[in-house]
DNA sequence: GATGAATGAGCATTCATTCAT
DNA sequence: TATGAATGAATGCTCATTCAT
């Protein structure tokens, strides 16, 4: 007999290697209770719905990733040096759990389409506000001449979508990227651009 | 009556507005022809089933796209300004239908799980070929001593994501995005970076 | 190949004896298209739902009987014999429909609980609605001295039980009531009671 | 720690409740629990299954009418009035119990489907022979020349489903009857009918 | 070619009941 | 006795696809 809690552990993590292998549409609860080996009537005593164990996966994505992210501290005696470290660190600290857990990444990545809409928009709002928090930073770096000047909405697009392109690269079996090059490179990218 | 291959180019309008409005999986057969208004196995008469309209639209954006995208050329006499301008001239070309088109756009970042593998293996592959050959031209650029040293694989994945991420939001309604400042803003951060 | 009001009517049919014998909850849709003889989509094709075949049902039951009743006319001139006639023509008109249908009868004294609440609702009401008629017959019988004074609600509820009464043993199998001696049996308990 | 009985007796009351309210399909184990503030197993250890609690209400139902019902004593000098007297108190003793507990009266009148046939059928045997013993009470009424010449079995019938009308009315919140009221009015309509 | 009726495989979900403690 | 976790059979419903005209 298992535990309540290991049981619901074990079919929030078959449900998230089958949806990150398959895709949510491609994923029956057939599929998850076999693969969890637990009868189809007990998923539903964990779950409510096929949907809810992806929300669950999806809040559970964000919690682990939002938590560790920290604000960019800026003031009178930072220097670029410094910008770099934290913004090093930030990046470590969000790709890190994304690097060892690639079903977590797909995850993360996904554009469930016509799930029971909280789930995808849950995810929206996650890039969204990244999005802003990354055009504000950027004007404020700008107004501190840290950052070249530059269209700030368009900026943080970019980067985020440069974002998203390497945690789909690490979702994706045959990428097999290393962790501390692609903190480095990134960091350089936005440090230097890449044409010289 | 119509036309054949206006019936045809209805059914597949009707599809992609639907497809990029509730995607893949939300929107049914039903949708279609009810949109396209004709009757259910006149659908069937044109395409022989549900993915195959799918795999037409990812066929004919890719036709777009690539069609449009020309070598970046380099040698002996080729300076920085030169790289820039042909880098503006493939992604002007390359974006311009997508901005003019914001269905299109969301096919082509629609990350659709579980149809019939071809289409999604389509996409898959053509981005697959731009990081490839994006990174040979970092390659080739660093050799020219036009690149900075980087980490080729990654640094084209990054920019791939980049692009991917700003037709994402070409796709969003609410992004507003201007043609001219975008490609621009692209080729400045690929130029320069960010941060100063 | 069937025409497809034939369809309807087939499924309809079938639904009713089923409902009839084994009542709404003990009847599955396999029940009902194994019946009927037609696939599963089929059913779907001609009604959303199972509780919409019910509907339909009570519908039709209701539209066939209250589509047959006529007021009492009463008036200077109307005596006695005169207004048992009227109600030996509207009791004809109402239970004819009835005894020749014995699943219509069944499911007009059905009281299924738990169906999607408006199909029990119409029964009610229309069994609300009778009452309150012939509340009013009555208290109008009682100004014009037709009828004795008597608590016109409690009378109409169990003038109203009487004729359910008889409904519901009609839809029994083993009651065989003979239609008018009914009607006859009921006139003359209204006129004169039972006990001399 | 409750006594068992009053375990029992609670279970039967909430379900009771229930039944009544929601109707017995309507009425899931998890409802009853719930109300009755037991455990699931709990359940299990007084009753076999949902249908034993349905049956244990319809038991106890009948039970508590039928003690009361006494036979209607008639014989040489037994006049009308005494007859009606009879028929009076049988009526208080009847209806008493179902005017001071509506949910039994539901319960009693409630024609429930599918139920493992034994419930509905005791119910039915009960309502067949309150209709057989009421025949042979006319027949012998007809005898002695207290009751004017009928149709006993439709006349039974009736009357029967006049009783349960009363009844259905009581156990429905809105209708509100007087129980001495309705007493005497049955009476009334029983001895004199309604038209004068 | 054009149509709409017909289809069945597949799916998520429910619920009375049993098991292990 | 009391419990709550576990179960699987059953059910209503959907939808892409095919058939007959």
């Amino acid at each position: 007999m298992m535990a309540k809690e290991d049981r619901q552990r074990a079919i929030l993590e078959c449900a998230k290697q089958l949806f990150a292998a398959r895709g949510y549409h491609g994923t029956s609860i057939a599929d998850i209770i076999k693969e969890a080996a637990v009868a189809r009537a007990t998923f539903y005593v964990y779950f409510n719905s096929k949907a809810a164990v992806f929300h669950a996966l999806i809040d559970s994505a964000l919690e682990t990733i939002v938590s560790k992210l920290k604000p960019v501290l800026t003031g009178a005696n930072v220097d670029r040096e410094n910008v770099l470290r934290q913004l090093r660190v930030n990046l470590s600290h969000a790709l890190g759990p994304l690097f060892s857990d690639p079903c977590l990444a797909k995850i993360f990545v996904s554009e469930v389409e016509s799930v029971d809409d909280d789930a995808t928009k849950k995810l929206k709002v996650f890039y969204g506000n990244l999005v802003t928090w990354l055009e504000e930073s950027l004007e404020e770096g700008m107004s501190l001449g840290i950052v070249r000047k530059c269209n700030s909405r368009i900026t943080a697009i970019a980067i985020v979508g440069m974002l998203r392109g390497i945690v789909l690269a690490i979702s994706d079996d045959n990428h097999q990227l290393d962790f501390h090059e692609v903190v480095e490179e990134i960091t350089a990218n936005v440090a230097q651009g890449i044409i010289i």
